[in-house]
Formats: C-alpha cells, sequence, structure tokens
DNA sequence: CCTAAGGTTTAGAAAAACTAATACCACAGG
DNA sequence: CCTGTGGTATTAGTTTTTCTAAACCTTAGG
C-alpha cells in the first residue's frame, strides 16, 4: 500500500475548492496537465476516484469530500505553525545576571533595537549560570573571575571590572572624601561577591559594621539608592546611576579587582548572522572589534 | 515566501520522533544524507533551525517542537482518512426500486457475495427513480414502461415482465382456476402501475369490486401474502413467494405487457472492473451476455 | 454541424530527490 | 595527546518525479 504524495493534496484541495483543474492550474501556476496527472496519480494511490470528470469541471465524489475535508484543516494547521515558527527566524536569546539585565543591557536596549529592527531579542535574566550549552540563537553575558571553558563555545573578556564603593548623596555622616575606613563603619551592602567580606578579612581584620548581603548586584545597588549604606559594585553597572544623582561614588579599588565581563556565544559551522549582530553590538559597546572570533 | 514542501515533513516527523537522522533513514529506507538534505531544505523553507545538531544524534529546537506537534497529528489525521477512504475501493451502489430489492436482489445477494467477495455492493431502494446522472460507481434497475435515455449512461432491457394475478392459497372463495371476472370480484391489490384499473377500464367496463392501492409492489405482494386480496404484479416478483407456497398463480396476462426490467449503468472510458463485475453478474442471471455493451 | 470549454494523454525537458563516498566533528578511552 | 566511534554535512553523479506543450477526446449549446 503506497503512501499518500503529501504535496500532491495541495494540488487536490486546490482542485477540489474550484472544482475545476484549470482554475486549480492557474492558482498554484501550473500547467493544466500537470493538475490532471497529479489527481490521476493521488487518486492511483488511494484505489478510489476522488473527482467525478463532468462535461463542464469536475466535481467530488464521496470519497474526494471525505478527504478534502480533512486535508484541508489538517494543511492549515500545519501552514498556521509554519507562519507561527517563521517569526522565530531571528529570535536571539541573551542570557544574563540579574544585574547585567538591570544595570548595563536595558538601558541599551532601545538602542539596540534600533540599530537592528529585524534582529528579536529576547532577555533571560537569571542569578544562576546556564546550566547547558548554549543554542545556535542564544548568547551569554556573565561577570565573575572564571568561567568554565565549553567545546563548541567562545568566551571572550570585555573588560576587567573597576570596583567602587557607592551610596545615596542622601546618606548621612558621609564626608566628600571618606577614608576606607570611614566607609567601613556604616552598613555595608553587597552580593553573592561578598567583597566587603574579603576586602576586610584581607586587608583590614575586624568586621566592624553590619552588612546587607543580597543575592544579586543590582539588588545591592538598589539599597545603596534607598539609602541603606555603601554597596561594593562593578562601576560598570553604577555609572548611570552616578550619572543621573542617585548615587556617589566614595571610593575606588587601585588593586585589579580579577573580575572580568565575559560574552559567550556558540561557535558556527555556519554563520548566523542575527546572532553575529548581537555578538558585534555588544563588542562595539565596550569599543572591541569581533576581528577573527567569528 | 516558499511554500513547504509537505513531503519533507514526513522525514521530519519521523526523525523527530527517533531524534537522529541514521535511524529516520533506516525508518523510512532511504540514505543518511538525503535525510539530511531535507531537513536542511526544510529549514531553509522555514528560515529557521529546527533541529540542533549534538555530538550524539539531534534534539528538537522549540521551533521543531511545535512543528513536530502539529504535523504529527495533522498528518495522522489525513492517513486516517486516507485508509478510510482506501475501502472504497471497491464499493458500488445500486440503485432500485424497493421491489426490485426485496423480492429480487434479497434473496440473490448472498450468491453475488459469494461470487465477488471483494466488490461491497450497497444498496439503495427507493420508489423514486434517481434524479441525478449515474456516478462511475453507481448503477440502477428499474422496471416500467420506458425509461429516458441519459448522456453518458448505457441501458438495458433485461427481460419483458410477464403480469400475473397472485392470492394467497388460502384466500376463501377463489376456485383452482377462477376466471377474470371471477378474480375482479375479489379484493384488487394494485401498486403505482395501476394494472387493475386499466384492466377494468379497458376490457371490462364496470369497476366491480373494492380495490387496495400501495406505492410498491412489494407492499401489494405482501397484503396478498396477508390474504387481502388479489395482486396483479410482474411475475419476476413472485416467482419465490409462489415457490414458497406463500401465493398462488391463479391467472396470467397472455398479452405483452409492455413493461421491462432495465440495467442502466454509466459509460465508461476506463473500465472500472467492480462495476463491470456487478453488470455482468446481473445480466448472467437473467441468461444474457454483455457482450459488447462495455 | 460547428465551436468552445475543459479534461486526458503523450513525449520530452527540467527539476527534485536519492545514493555513495567522503569530509567533518565531538566525544570517549587508552 | 592520539585514535576510534557514532554520528551529521557535503558533494558529484544518477535516478525519479514533475512539469510543459501540444494533440486529442467528450460534451453542451448555438
Amino acid at each position: 500500500m503506497k503512501n499518500l504524495n503529501l504535496n500532491s493534496l495541495r494540488v487536490f484541495v486546490a482542485a477540489a475548492r474550484l472544482g475545476s483543474f484549470l482554475k486549480a492550474s492557474a492558482e498554484l501556476h501550473l500547467s493544466q496537465g500537470a493538475v490532471s496527472q497529479r489527481i490521476k496519480q493521488l487518486e492511483l494511490e488511494l484505489g478510489v476516484r476522488l473527482f467525478e470528470r463532468e462535461a463542464r469541471g469536475v466535481s467530488l465524489t464521496k470519497a474526494g469530500k471525505e478527504l478534502a475535508q480533512t486535508v484541508e484543516t489538517s494543511l492549515g494547521m500545519i501552514e498556521k505553525t509554519a507562519s507561527k515558527i517563521r517569526r522565530y527566524e531571528n529570535e536571539i536569546t541573551l542570557h544574563v545576571s540579574p544585574s547585567i539585565a538591570r544595570k548595563w543591557l536595558t538601558p541599551r536596549l532601545p538602542k539596540f533595537s534600533k540599530l537592528n529592527p529585524n534582529v528579536q531579542l529576547s532577555i533571560e535574566a537569571r542569578a544562576e549560570v546556564l546550566a547547558r550549552p548554549l543554542h545556535h540563537n542564544e548568547l551569554s553575558m556573565r561577570h565573575g573571575t572564571s568561567f568554565p571553558s565549553v567545546k563548541g563555545e567562545q568566551m571572550r573578556h570585555l573588560i576587567e571590572l573597576e570596583l567602587v564603593a557607592v551610596c545615596s548623596p542622601n546618606l548621612p555622616c558621609v564626608g566628600p572624601r571618606p577614608s576606607l575606613k570611614q566607609i567601613l563603619a556604616l552598613p555595608l551592602i553587597q552580593d553573592t561577591h561578598r567583597r566587603w567580606d574579603k576586602l576586610v578579612g584581607g586587608t583590614y581584620s575586624s568586621a566592624t559594621s553590619e552588612s546587607l548581603n543580597f543575592n544579586s548586584a543590582s539588588l545591592a545597588i538598589d539599597a545603596a539608592i534607598n539609602m541603606q549604606g555603601v554597596a561594593i559594585v562593578p562601576s560598570l553597572f553604577v555609572q548611570d546611576d552616578i550619572a543621573a544623582g542617585r548615587l556617589r561614588k566614595i571610593w575606588r579599588d587601585k588593586e585589579p579587582s580579577g573580575e572580568y565581563l565575559f560574552l559567550i556565544w556558540p561557535k558556527q559551522q555556519i554563520a548566523f548572522e542575527p546572532l553575529n549582530d548581537v555578538v558585534r553590538w555588544i563588542h562595539a559597546e565596550f569599543g572591541h572589534d569581533v576581528g577573527t572570533l567569528m
């Protein structure tokens, strides 16, 4: 029992709908003979006549009616999801930490959309790093001291992070240029990197003040804005808040932090341009050229 | 925007189900390269990747999952009606009058089924003649004085009908060989052909007795069996009832009745054997050869 | 009887699909 | 680090399918 030729079904529904091979052939940009042949082929595969041939055109048999019914709805369903899927074409997912999302990415997103109107970027902000390899249409931006290298992915250090201490301009008891010792006496706000603890445990031995811990830099920054204390965070994440007067930079770590901003994206056998658009844009935002990496 | 190649979808669902192009190629009796090419073609048509290529096999992307979902159910629907339709292959519809159905056809149907087990005959018994032309898988058997000839159909007189009067053997007041005059004194049963009326109005002028009219010969015959009177019907329809002792023939019209049994079936450009099987069988039942008519 | 409309058939041309062979790639094991 | 294994991708060449063009057939209507 031979399988139905599914492409012939498309010819069949056209002929069924129009009640004429000639009209169907016009609609499908085929010769009339081609339609005739394909219907004949279908009828042969089914062992059943689908059309009664009449003097002026054709009409469906009982079998033809049933087939037309289900094929029309089935092909309709397929076409519908196909057109839905086609819209995924330029959809790129960017996995980032919440702080990168809120403090770096979100303000720059409108610019990206204007530059790349045909790329549909969706942001996944999560505290944990992605547990699986990246798909062809995904990339990831993280910050930290190191990042495991995965086969099939490539990574680039975008910048080394500079750590700064920030607080609200309205926070009382803070002079214009306080010493580190003065700062440590204030309520200390930190994220999972526990940078105050490292600083205190390393250079200075006494944990003097209360401290407030968050699992994300962006929450720490928002706490600082709300006058809860002094946050120690990468300067990258507070540039905008400082510029807007919501935060004041009261200290800068002169040592290299050893923390970096990473961009990770899949190696591509065949270039996937929407992804590369995103990669290029992020590089450009840090003044880099992608060069031979792609 | 190019149309989806529907045949490729069949390859796609196999690959999606098995999670491997290689296994799909085995299932479909194709080379591995062929599967790869067809998936690639689909991905090109959609502008979206359907599979992530992984170290051991492939896995569906988000787009792929959605497509697989709907395509699997849609193709399932199509296959289901296709296999239903395939069973119509040998289905022939025979349009007859109720009397032919009950008194001639039904008793002979088991014999036909035994001779032609591959032909699925379905009977449409109706008092009115079919108002439309016959389809390629239909034929019609009627009786009457004439029958309109239709283009694209052929007709054959199977026999000229012989009219007889019959009544129940248990009907009182009927001698072994009653005269027509004696018969006309009994309750007269007739169908739409109104043969008693014609006989009375023609040869004999006085409508003597009560009469019972039905719209079908078979009802008239059943009334006669139930001792309601004397029915005048084609002998063809009462042969079995006479043989079984349910009826007695008490009179026979010596004049030619001018009524015939007709077989009508469509002219065929290409032979449709299941139909021809039926045509040949009916002819044979009347001792005819189909000869050059087909 | 002639014509127009529309389906069928045919040979040959064009396009699509398939195969077989090879290249490529990621992982696993020594 | 090398190498084998289990897969996918690619390519050239062949086979199969599909298409077109043109002739033919049937029927309805003037």
